[in-house]
DNA sequence: AGGATCGATGAGCTAGATTTATGGATGAGG
DNA sequence: CCTCATCCATAAATCTAGCTCATCGATCCT
């Protein structure tokens, strides 16, 4: 310990009200000793006895008093300021909103926050979630939440809101022979091999990401993971690999050397949901929640390609 | 950490002065890291970002400087108040000297006390140290100085004043044998069991108190150690013991069923000595030391028994 | 005396404090 | 544009302190 603490300054002003260890330590949630130690530091560091104490009696020595005295309005009025402190911090939080993207962050949805926002006075803050890793950054508090794909099977979150589903495309090199075709079958993922995202991610949620096998049966390959669209974008152009991707992501990714097919009977479609912490949700969640339903419950991002 | 310390609001308002992590670590001696998280965990704490850092540039957000500007204050406060209340216990230390006396307190020396405390301005408390624990008092702080037997051969004490020698009384029990005797030669010794105090004392100090054998050669038996000098004469006077003591003592307790006998021939006197910590003595202490010499330097207490 | 109450103290466990090493971001200069 | 240097954040590892439990000795009550 380098200097006096707070803490002790706590436990002496406890103690100058109950002038008795015990019960000042129950007060403090502390064990009798400890009490005894913390008293018995600052009156090290102050340099000399600050309460009298037998066995029977416990009181304040002049110098005791005369510091307490002393030191009770400082320590009051630091602790309002922390109080004030965290209390503005706490209001600004109410009014702010940080919301993670999966991947890559669409227009389709962002709208429907710039929406919210201006009716409802909170700012929002968006930001990107690395593709490997969904769900860290909410758990750990960076981000209130977040529009990840589904399925979420976690505890610790919860899934405030399901979009639309939409459909899924593969993309492939624009040189590959299945490029050529208007359209491919589910059944044609079995010819190529697909990219999976790969990070600390649970392996549900990566297994999710592409099926294990066709409808009859052939298994599908995915001996790849990446870490970032772009890096996927990349080995797919090389014309080795495929990947599924969603709608919104192929409509604003264009490049010549790789082609987005629809995939004719592919049955699992992509899902976005918003999610947040089960605990500690920000109360505004559920109206952003509600104002996503009234938005997207009909209409919204369409499940056509 | 249960609370904000005062540490953190230290470390804060000295990066807002230099605004740099590695030159606030050094104007603290923290590594740099360390006052990495100790912003962090104030931030924490409050629950909102105080300082804005990139690699490149730091900078207080607006809450931090808010709240910078309202702690800053109480922390002066609170700091000045720590350096008076310890100002005025150090005043209070400098004008107070705790001394103890081992196993007894003549009055030849508290006189002397008295004298010292008059004309310097000084309180002298006098404490009395138990007979096995001559030194532990000093070391750990507990008092200032004592006046021990010597020898002294502590690193961590050291002796200011040597008093002059006196001679050692045997006690023994009115009944014994040698009660008889006018006067007794340390030969006799060899005939009795001499009590020795018993304690942390380090063995070279115990020794010391019981000659190891008679100079013929005879060895004397000490087979029991004592406590307190009580203790001791309550075993004296039962018959079996005996116990070398100094003759202030054996004025002072005048018991019927002990008698004092002078040893004829025993070399080694008792000295007391005035010892305090070598690091940390009061700088009266000095003072002390030069007023006994004066008053002890001829006269003072007499060899004779 | 015997019992009850209370603060101090020593041993021992754990969590927190701190450092060292390293990584990733940013800006400067070739 | 690339490399280098600077700087803050983070992970791992170490060491200190905070804290509790158990116990003691002192004090007061009856």
């Amino acid at each position: 310990m380098r200097q006096v603490q707070v803490q002790q300054i706590e436990c002496l002003l406890v103690l100058a009200e109950e002038l008795h260890f015990g019960r000042t330590a129950e007060r403090l949630g502390y064990s009798q000793s400890r009490v005894s130690q913390l008293i018995a530091d600052l009156e090290r560091r102050v340099g000399t006895r600050l309460v009298d104490r037998t066995s029977r009696r416990v009181a304040l020595t002049r110098l005791g008093a005369q510091f307490l005295d002393e030191v009770r309005g400082p320590y009051e009025t630091m602790t309002s300021v922390f109080a004030a402190a965290s209390g503005r911090a706490r209001q600004r939080a109410l009014r702010q909103l940080r919301i993670g993207f999966h991947g890559n962050i669409y227009e389709e949805i962002t709208e429907a926050f710039r929406r919210f926002r201006a009716e409802h006075e909170v700012t929002v803050a968006v930001a990107e979630i690395p593709l490997g890793s969904p769900f860290s950054a909410v758990i750990d508090g960076k981000l209130d939440a977040a529009v990840v794909e589904l399925p979420v099977h976690e505890t610790a979150l919860t899934v405030g809101y399901r979009f639309p589903p939409q459909d899924r495309l593969l993309a492939v090199s624009s040189a590959h022979p299945l490029a050529e075709r208007e359209r491919i079958t589910v059944e044609d993922l079995a010819v190529v091999d697909i990219l999976h995202p790969e990070g600390d991610a649970p392996s549900y949620w990566i297994a999710a990401r592409v099926p294990p096998a066709t409808p009859s049966g052939a298994p599908i390959r995915s001996s790849t993971g990446i870490t970032t669209v772009q890096e996927g974008l990349a080995l797919v152009a090389g014309g080795e690999k495929a990947m599924l991707v969603c709608t919104p992501l192929a409509r604003r990714t264009v490049r010549s050397d790789v082609r987005y097919l629809p995939v004719e009977g592919l049955e699992e479609p992509s899902q976005l949901g918003l999610i947040w912490r089960a605990e500690s949700a920000a109360p505004q969640l559920r109206t952003l929640a509600a104002v996503l339903d009234d938005q997207f419950g009909k209409a919204g991002i369409t499940t056509a390609a």
